[in-house]
DNA sequence: CTCATAAGTTCATATATGCGAAAAAGATTT
DNA sequence: AAATCTTTTTCGCATATATGAACTTATGAG
């Protein structure tokens, strides 16, 4: 399974990032130095953002500060994906439950966090958007296969190891169908300690495609606390569908007609 | 006057503006074909801002969607640029004279829209934030570099001219400094058909710095629409600055001793 | 004012990336 | 089911980019 990116590009958002991080202009050297850039790949690539409109550069200061032209990128994207429906779900399922809440898809052979908003516990699972995890190897992953068909299951999952490094983990096709049986008949997920110990995540499927993908949503936090609290957000959950969903959503399980 | 900036940098900006531009998920096609770029090349880039965590894939309807990780980028440089005084101005001076506002700073040796309020109406001048225009000839430029001493501006001429390309327009020191001297004694710029025909801007420096950068705000609009309300427009602004700024500014030049 | 230090730029070379052509995979039509 | 068309991937080679060392410029300390 291919990790590499092009330096460049993971350079641009890295620097972008990072301005976030920080919330103030910053030097070239103060960039170079964080991530150990040399100062020559450095200089030539902010001079690039300096010309391509993201950041603007002060002689007098020698610091780079983003100008407004980044902060309009993606606003169409929470109600193109999401709609106000699911953003209310979220926020909702938040607030009852005091956990991070995400939504997850399948984004080629991996589950994505597409979406999430920070639980306000200071002790809280942290996830950032964007951030993508085994889909054969973690909780939101199995709940999302569990909407495919058996078939379409064992296909990725020739992918998946196709595509795993002869040091990797092969994913075995038995024990994670009988995953997946299990969700189909539950009708959730609670996965614990799979991705990171101590944490876990309880989540549903959500009764609505967007752009033809299957969305999931996920409640995620050290597994004491989730494990306490299971009823509750199950609970919680059903009645957001109910809320924030027109159409019957008693089976939650999007069918074995996965192709729309 | 290197215009070079990196291929793959300029592209995942292509790439993440054409996303909002559309408003959809796209195709590798799709994006090869609109910025031409060759497939292989758009293949690799896509997989990469996956793997950032910028898109998501979906393998069924083999298509990107941007992920709400680009959404939260550069929410913070809006207060910490202009502070809520600013940006009340801004929309103030939209509201009250129509037309497209923009606040400008010097970016090393240009002039650069760090941010616009576009106006309402339908013909208006439509100015891209993170554009960069010829500091020394440009309006806003101009205006920038009356608030500089004349030996800064001299240095920055020489500068200027020497990464001009030798194709390329010297800027004559003589000439700019009577512009320079006109707009110190009227405390405004009027430019016309300066940068773009039949375009023009009115602006005033902004009697405040921000992380040290000099600040000019400017009406822009069709050259015909500024001239019949200029007066009006003078008086917007200076009624703006009296009701947004706290301190006395009579006199709006920041002053010769420009390094502060 | 001089010297030392720090930051940024330049340039030749090494390496990563981009490209084009071919191949593979997927979808559509017959 | 087979053929055709379209889209995406693969791979060897050409080109762009990244790097390190040296140089230049700017700043701060004495």
């Amino acid at each position: 399974m291919s990790g590499e990116t092009i330096k460049t590009a993971r350079r641009v958002l890295e620097v972008l990032e990072h301005f976030d991080a920080v919330e103030r202009p910053l030097s070239l050297k103060e960039i170079s130095t964080r991530f150990d850039y040399p100062p020559s790949s450095t200089s030539v690539l902010l001079k690039t953002l300096m010309q391509l409109g993201y950041l603007d550069y002060d002689r007098y200061t020698r610091t780079y500060m983003p100008t407004m032209r980044i902060h309009g990128l993606g606003a169409w994207v929470k109600n193109s994906m999401f709609g106000t429906h699911i953003i209310a779900l979220v926020d909702y399922v938040v607030e009852s439950t005091g956990e991070t809440v995400s939504i997850g898809t399948q984004s080629d052979l991996y589950m994505q966090y597409i979406h999430t908003v920070p639980s306000p516990h200071a002790i809280r699972l942290s996830i950032k958007p964007g951030t993508i995890r085994p889909l054969a190897r973690s909780g939101l992953g199995w709940l999302i296969l569990s909407s495919r068909s058996d078939e379409e299951v064992e296909q990725l999952v020739r992918r998946i190891n196709a595509e795993t490094p002869p040091e990797g983990r092969k994913t075995d096709l038995g024990e994670l169908m009988e995953i997946i049986r299990q969700i189909r008949t539950d009708g959730y997920v609670m996965s614990q300690h799979t991705v990171t110990e101590g944490a876990g995540v309880i989540g549903m499927l959500i009764p609505e495609r967007r752009h033809g993908r299957v969305l999931a949503i996920g409640v995620g936090g050290p597994v004491v606390r989730l494990t306490e609290k299971k009823e509750a957000i199950l609970q919680i959950l059903r009645s957001g569908f109910e809320r924030f969903f027109e159409r019957d959503c008693g089976d939650v399980h999007l069918g074995l007609n996965s192709r729309l």
